[in-house]
DNA sequence: AGGTATTTCATACTTTGGTATGAGGCATTT
DNA sequence: AAATGCCTCATACCAAAGTATGAAATACCT
């Protein structure tokens, strides 16, 4: 019964609006608006009127589609000048981190976009050795892709 | 002027009825509604009349926000270092590209580290579904995997 | 009413990515 | 000399990514 009510709420409101305004509209046209003749001005005003409430429902009822869209995220992203102190955090956790030379080649060219096979070529290397480079780099990091794998290290500014 | 008709077509289409609906009831009221005494039943059709008209407008000037064409819209904003120029020709590249709203909600995900599945989840959507759009996305980006397609989306300010 | 774009899903297939394990060479450190 | 850490490579196996193709529903526009 609640759920009912909170369900059709807006519909109700509507309901009593229209009655109410009915009521009020028959005791003007009797004591006010229409004792300066002005019919049509009397028109456009209930028009309007109920215009509004239209749009007012058609708004209340149209809420749960317009939700279904906003799954994006908007972000604005400044100029974010670091501090002193969050400069060394991210030093301290690099350091713990312990990326060797040769994973942090290999991480450089991952963030680049390029294949195993291509750092392999690029390098100098095969692919098992790459393979087990970033492996070792994906443990290191604590992830599980090579695609948050160079999330991580953009925000630990390991790269760029 | 044209495209301004097409803005406000919804608008004007409004008052014109406005207008008519208003004759319309002026001829009925002494023609044959009032002839009844039952100006109640008047005044409700006129109400239900207009509101149905609100309800209508306010639909078709909801439209546009349903849309939500470029919802996304991450201007990362590196104050000195980007030129009004060069911000220009990003939105360019951006618009050239054509990507659809769902493609860029799946770019955003696949940026953050997501794996298909991951990302069909969090979108309610199948794991096939989310490889076609991948699959679109690294076509109409111009490239071959998805870490070159986060690289690429980066440089084009697409993402974060 | 028909055309277009988007979104959705499926199936089948190939390629790439990632894990596990082992192993040898080469420095540096203890 | 032995231990440690790094770099290298290999094999094998499983999971995920990516391609190709078809299909169907929706919505929008002319």
């Amino acid at each position: 019964m609640v759920s009912f009510f909170h369900k059709y709420k807006s519909i109700l409101l509507y309901a009593l609006s229209l009655v109410i305004i009915l009521i009020a509209l028959q005791v003007m046209q009797y004591k006010l608006i229409l004792l300066d003749h002005s019919y049509e001005l009397y028109m456009l005003f209930i028009a309007l009127l109920f215009t509004g409430l239209g749009i007012w429902l058609a708004l209340k009822l149209m809420k749960p589609k317009t939700q279904i869209e906003t799954v994006i995220v908007e972000k604005t992203v400044y100029e974010k000048v670091w501090t002193e102190e969050e400069l060394q955090a991210i030093e301290v956790e690099k350091q713990k981190l312990g990326l060797s030379t040769r994973e942090l080649e290999v991480l450089q060219l991952m963030a680049q976009g390029l294949s195993n096979q291509e750092i392999a070529d690029q390098l100098f290397l095969s692919v098992p050795t790459v393979k087990t480079h970033t492996s070792n780099l994906f443990f290191k990091l604590d992830v599980k892709r090579r695609t948050q794998a160079i999330e991580k290290a953009r925000q630990l500014k390991i790269i760029e």
